[in-house]
Parts: C-alpha cells; sequence; structure tokens
DNA sequence: ATCCCACTACGTACGCTGTACGTAACTACG
DNA sequence: CGTAGTTACGTACAGCGTACGTAGTGGGAT
C-alpha cells in the first residue's frame, strides 16, 4: 500500500525513502525542479500533479511516493528557489547595506519566478533554506545594536514590504492569465474605469494626484528608495513621536 | 443564450441588469453577500458556485447571470467587506494619528474577515470601495508636506505592511484547515522541527535570539509599534544616510 | 392587443483537479 | 530464501469552473 499514516509532520523531517524496495526512479529534489520549471514556463495554476508527472514520465500516482500532499509541493517549491541567495563570505559589518543587498536579492528572485510572491503568501515556514536566510540577516544585524525582537520585526518587514511591493506589480499580469483577452487590454480597460471614475469629481484628492504626477517614476528607484526609507525607521530602537494609540 | 461576449471588462463598469425580461430573483450584491457568509465560516476554499446557489436555493448556473467569472466575485468580496471602514466627518488634521487608526481598521476587518488577507493578494483593484479608502487616506495625508507619489507610497506601504502581518499571523490556520489534524497539532509539530535545527548548532545567532527573547511579545503591541515606526519614516521626504544602492 | 426577442433560470455535460485505493513488481533484511 | 516493506501506477471518485442549449417570462414596439 503506497502512501504513510495521516500523522502530523513537517515535510522537512520526513525521510526522501527508506532502503527496502526497488530503486526509486526519481528524487524528492527531481520532482520539485519539475514543478519548478513547469511554474516558470506556464504559471503556477499550470501545476498539476498529472503535468508534472508527464514532465517526468512518469504515472502520476508515483509522485506521491516523494511529495504526501500537492501542498508540501509548494513549501519544497519555495525552499527550493530560496536556495538561490547568494550570501558573501561574511556580513560587511554595514548592516543596512547588507539588508539593502538582501531585498534587492529577494526582488529579483521574485522576478525570476513570478509564482513565488503568490505561493509565499500561503507555503511559507521555516524551511531549511528560510532558517538559513534568517540566520545570515541575524549575522547582519549583529552591528544593530536594538533588542533581539525588533531584529526579527525588521527582517519581517522588509521581507514583507518587498513581497506586497512585487505582488502588486505582478498580481495584473497574473490575472490577466487564463483570459481571454491579453494583459494590455485588462491593463487599458482597468486604466480607463479609473479616469472615468476620476473625472466624475468624486475623488477630487485622486484626481490632483493623478494630474500632478502624471508620468509614472521608475520602480527600481521607488523600491529602493523604500527600502531605504524602512532600514532608517529601524535605526533607532524607539518610534519618534507618540500617536501609537488609535483615535 | 445567457453569457455575454467574452470582451475585456471590468466587473464595475458591468451593468448588473437591463430591463427587458423577467425579474431576477436576486441581486449581485446577494450573491456577494452570500459568498462573504460562506467564506467567513468554511472559509474560502468553501466557496464555490454551487454551494452559494445552494445557499441561495438556486440553479447554480444562474449565478453566471450575476458575476461573469468567479475570479470576479473575489474582486467583488473584497470590495464588499472593504464597505465596513467607518470614516470620521472629517480628517482629524493630524496624518499619523488617522493613518493609524486606518491601519488598525484594515486589521480588523481582516481579523474579522480571515480570508480576505490571501484573497487580496491575488483579486485587488481600484474598486469603488478602494476608490472611496483611497480618496479618504489623501484627505488625511494633506497636512503632510511631500510630493504626491511619495503620499501614495505611503498609504501602499501601510496597507502592505498591515497585510504581510495579518497574512503571517493567519497563514499557519488556514493551512491546518481541511487537514486531518488540528492547527494545534500543526503548529507543535513545526515548532518542534524549529527547535531540533536550532538545537542543532548550525543556526547560532538564531539560538542566541530564542534564548534571549523566550515570551512572544503581545501582537497588538508589535502592531502598533510597526505602524508608529513605519509613518515615522514618512514623515520626512529624503531618506537618512545613503547606503540606498546595493552592494 | 399582440408579437417579438432580450432576458432569466437552470439541467446537462466536459475537461480538469487532488488523491484514495488496489495491485503487481522488486529488493534488502532476518 | 522467504517475506515484508517499498516503488510504480492504473482506476476511480468527488469536486471544481463553466460552455452550451432550452424553456419560459414579460417589457417595448407595432
Amino acid at each position: 500500500m503506497a502512501g504513510r499514516a495521516a500523522e502530523p509532520e513537517v515535510i522537512w523531517a520526513r525521510p526522501e525513502r527508506a532502503g527496502r524496495g526497488p530503486k526509486p526512479a526519481f528524487s524528492r529534489q527531481d520532482v520539485v525542479d519539475a514543478a519548478v520549471r513547469i511554474a516558470d514556463a506556464d504559471g503556477i495554476d499550470a501545476v498539476s500533479m498529472r503535468r508534472i508527472a508527464a514532465e517526468l514520465g512518469c504515472g502520476t500516482m508515483s509522485l506521491y511516493n516523494y511529495v504526501p500532499r500537492k501542498e508540501d509541493l509548494y513549501e519544497l517549491m519555495v525552499d527550493a528557489v530560496s536556495a538561490e541567495y547568494a550570501f558573501p563570505e561574511r556580513p560587511s559589518g554595514d548592516w543596512r547595506a547588507d539588508m539593502t543587498d538582501l531585498a534587492h536579492q529577494t526582488r529579483a528572485i521574485m522576478y525570476r519566478h513570478p509564482w513565488l510572491s503568490r505561493v509565499m503568501t500561503t507555503a511559507y515556514g521555516f524551511s531549511p533554506n528560510a532558517l538559513r536566510y534568517l540566520e545570515w540577516c541575524l549575522g547582519c544585524l549583529v552591528p544593530l545594536d536594538v533588542p533581539a525582537g525588533l531584529k526579527m520585526q525588521l527582517v519581517a518587514m522588509v521581507n514583507g514590504t518587498v513581497m506586497a511591493t512585487v505582488r502588486n506589480e505582478q498580481a495584473l499580469a497574473e490575472r490577466a492569465r487564463g483570459l481571454p483577452w491579453t494583459e494590455e487590454e485588462e491593463q487599458a480597460v482597468r486604466g480607463a474605469y479609473l479616469m472615468g471614475q476620476v473625472a466624475s469629481g468624486r475623488y477630487p484628492h485622486l484626481a490632483a494626484l493623478l494630474a500632478e504626477s502624471a508620468a509614472p517614476a521608475d520602480p527600481d528607484e521607488i523600491f529602493a528608495l523604500t527600502i531605504a526609507r524602512l532600514l532608517d525607521s529601524f535605526a533607532t530602537a524607539e518610534p519618534g513621536r507618540g500617536s501609537v494609540t488609535p483615535a
């Protein structure tokens, strides 16, 4: 009988194989790589067990010898691309520079794998490469003299910001996938609706803003400034003026 | 023949009905409300066209007279709960206080509708209530003397941060849904794996951090401080020290 | 008053999904 | 050298979104 008892487990703690039966034709990594390849090429929704099996040239159900559930596959995929981080020998000593570099690396990885920003919102946890990343971050933040908890918040905040930024850029493109019209048409229609609404006079501040900054700024520059601003806010342990409590 | 030509369109611009035939049994809002009710009760994955139809007591395909595609339904759902924002008569004049209140409202809405933080990462756009929200934000930010583009970044950043924070909290609970074990078991297993890894000595900084702050801090407090810190960083137009360019 | 046709309602069906289960072949261990 | 545990995988099932066809309703034009 295939499969294992349905007990709580983490995929990272699950042994890939036992030595008894016939030699497996693939490794777990083969399955994950195939999934990543498909997602890179045709989007995350194209990643089905049947498609992966076809890519590997095996039966669909054979995959369940390597991965217990589809959802675990997502976690494995995230971990797989998290291996793309390139860390220097040691932190530079300038934590702002190090964290800035990491933010740019994260963004680059998300651009290389456009499905990542969506999958991470669901299948994210303390995978091996996530731990490696986190450990490196904390190493970079040694020169920063703030409480330990705050360092965690900083890392979470940087990651969250990069994710939110990239997600915002990619959501529209992803939505157009699988629709009977192109992304350009989608964007045009949505833009037209927005302009129509703004022209209605019901949104004066928004209208003023759109009139003021007609030319959209360079996304790279905005990203760099956003991260810089964010890191600034962690340079001191305490937030500045009050206003912490809501109205 | 049911349905309309497959042309690019925005759901907000699509007229709900024309006057010719028999009176529709429901309104578009009825359908959306039913979907929200199901999602609140049993999670977003329980929202299927068949389930909504059963909730309303009509045939499955009848729903397509009100909503052209499932994906549009998601956008309608996000817009529907976005109506829960309660704005005062006018901005207080203290933009930090106003934005802080908005952040807390967003968080409260996301707690009331635990599916929202996930759906928003996919189905988010300039819906009517999103425009209303944005317009209000810009009104609150009138006292803030920075370029218009920066105000947009501030709003995006606050929203993104709230979303990332809540998503992080809810991802685990959501993952446990539909699994044969409980969320507590899931958390326990993941925690055990993490502790085992940390105890391996491969992650010294992480180990030190976990040892230092054994008691997890109050999430509400962390949230409030995070938002305060974030708003601080927008109080001046330019980021502080250099380090903008990556290494 | 009557006809027309746009419109609503909805049953059926198709292709797709994840995966439970059963069976056959294989191999390392007692 | 059995035999037990493993791999491979075909079949099957429940569920999904939705294309399509048909029946019936009722407002607008004649």
